[in-house]
DNA sequence: TGCTGGCACTCCGACGGTCTGAGTGCCAGT
DNA sequence: ACTGGCACTCAGACCGTCGGAGTGCCAGCA
């Protein structure tokens, strides 16, 4: 019936936060006491069982409270939480702490500081990444002699920079560098990095054929600073949490500290979590991980600004609204910033 | 008696290496096993009282084997204990795995990655320190209108770059910006960093009244790209072995994680034992930290190449030949590539 | 039909006592 | 100066007991 079926929801609510709150299995009991669900502890009892029965919840032992289950918590996020709006004074300490960043580097940084120390989670966040930038300027500077230094740089505010030799003898002020780099930043500017290589390549077709060597050299470099850079990054904060976090990870602590600094995972993690669009954020809970030394944790995480992913890595124990809401908070400030 | 004297220090090496090897205190019929002292299990015991009297090993309880203290692992580094030479496979393991670096971020990962598995400790590395570097070249290019692209490339293959408005119109081959550029190299090209800033503020004399604001733009920019990036930066890796050691972290293991990202204070501690001079590795044990929750760990450090720190953290339980051997070597190879 | 109070049952974890073995300190003997 | 022997200590393992928390089920009630 409906409303019964309402009311196992409730208790299924009420479970997740109280085991989140006091890590210890709840029991039926404990639940009345903290919360008002006008029906005694028998009929709690009767619920819980019903919630057993469906794979939500489980007990560690006869005669312990119950815990949810990866699918407990599933539901809970699904359809029994909201995501818990950030009070001013986050906000607040949110703005003020990004906006003191110097530069990408900072930013970074200081973002998962942030998070990790809003969520007590460990924060992950991916590099704003070339592959999904675009081309803000290239210049080409003659730096004496047959040396040409060719710069890209990026509208998340990355610089890239590479010196090559043209193999001829290059005048500060030649015309074909103030022509090449003209050419180049009209084909170029404003698209997407992954499609500047094949419009280059098409470029180097009108050129006149001497001057071809040049051109396709610089090319060359664009493409490779491209590339080479696609090479993406990944920086961490709070991995102290993990151990603070209680008995969450028996014996498992160490591998999941080994899987946290396998780069390579947290960005395939984080670029398959990034796809969903827009505002939202995308939970991903203990064995629903598709790595396996991740399989004891959940992942919160989701993408700003089009450029990178970013989130928390805790236990399956985990406070999901505010997780959430701190990560959307802190997505959407850190998008603001690399906009600006 | 100097032989009994030699035999008690004999007995304390055997301890130290037993209880690195297992972990639990040895008694003094163990020792018996593994080492050959040539005395029986009685004399052993009287040479312990002594050893417990000179305050360099203690009982952790009234009939448990002996444990060393911070002073017993001090002698056991200072005067009992060789630098164990790598195995030739290891050497070439490491520098297999070092040419295989792209950048310097790649150097830097890889050598920390390198140690930390070599020496199952956690691994710390500073950034090659601009302070000690010096200039390569400087680049100056006008981007349009009165926008000036200030580049500083860096001995140790570092790029920084500040993009500035000088607030006058700029053509691409001004001769002022060519006669900037060149000034500004000629007096700062193989300097080191730090003596930068005042080279140029001198430089600002000569130049004429009217060019004097673009030129102290860019001083400027120069003297910040140096300064700000004397925040010097530090990586870690393998923090995971940390967990893994057992128990020599009974509950302070978070602590120690946390003060592994205060950065600030790695790199004030790389920075005091780098002090020490050629190729030197300083080891730093328990209580001898400075900084308090580091004090249950040892620091295994040196620096490489003049320009910066590099070394392992981990229980004063740790092999210190073994890690003071690999640590010696890492420095070395880092050394080598960086000059290259 | 769904909720409730009551009751018997289970089982974890804390407590206290016992025992064993490793290891010690000390002493008398060589 | 070293050794064998001996009494002593004590942490940790083992064990049975007990209390309490929590459950499942049932009979009764709205």
């Amino acid at each position: 019936m409906s409303v019964s079926d309402d009311r196992r929801l409730h208790v299924l609510r009420a479970i997740v936060q109280d085991y989140v709150r006091t890590s210890e299995p709840v029991g039926s009991k404990a639940l009345l006491e903290r919360h008002q669900l006008g029906v005694s502890a028998a009929t709690v009892r009767n619920d819980m069982a019903v919630l057993e029965e469906e794979g939500l919840i489980t007990a560690p032992h006869t005669s312990a409270g119950r815990v949810p289950t990866d699918a407990g918590y599933r539901l809970f996020v699904d359809r029994l939480s909201a995501v818990k709006p950030l009070g001013r004074g986050e906000r607040s300490a949110i703005e003020r702490f990004l906006h003191g960043a110097v530069d990408l580097d900072d930013v970074v940084a200081r973002t998962t500081r942030l998070l990790s120390s809003l969520t007590h989670q460990v924060a992950v966040m991916q590099y704003p990444s070339l592959s999904r930038s675009t081309v803000r300027h290239v210049e080409l500077v003659p730096i004496g002699g047959p040396r040409l230094m060719v710069v890209l740089i990026v509208n998340t505010g990355r610089v890239e920079q590479r010196v090559i030799d043209t193999g001829r003898e290059l005048a500060p002020d030649a015309d074909l560098v103030a022509d090449l780099r003209s050419r180049v930043n009209s084909v170029s500017v404003g698209l997407p990095l992954p499609s500047v290589p094949a419009r280059l390549n098409a470029l180097l077709e009108d050129v006149a054929p001497e001057d071809r060597h040049v051109a396709t050299a610089v090319a060359r470099a664009l493409a490779d600073a491209v590339a080479e850079q696609s090479e993406e990054r990944v920086v961490l904060s709070g991995t102290a949490n993990l151990a603070r976090s209680g008995n969450d990870f028996p014996t498992s602590l160490s591998s999941v500290l080994d899987a946290l600094e396998e780069h390579v995972v947290l960005l395939r993690l984080m670029g398959s979590m990034a796809t969903v669009d827009g505002d939202q954020v995308a939970v991903s809970i203990g064995m629903e991980n598709p790595y396996e030394p991740l399989r004891t944790t959940s992942v919160v995480a989701t993408s700003y600004g089009d450029a990178g992913g970013l989130g928390v890595v805790g236990p399956t124990r985990m406070d999901y609204p505010q997780a959430m809401a701190a990560v959307r908070a802190v997505a959407r400030y850190v998008a603001e910033i690399l906009d600006g």
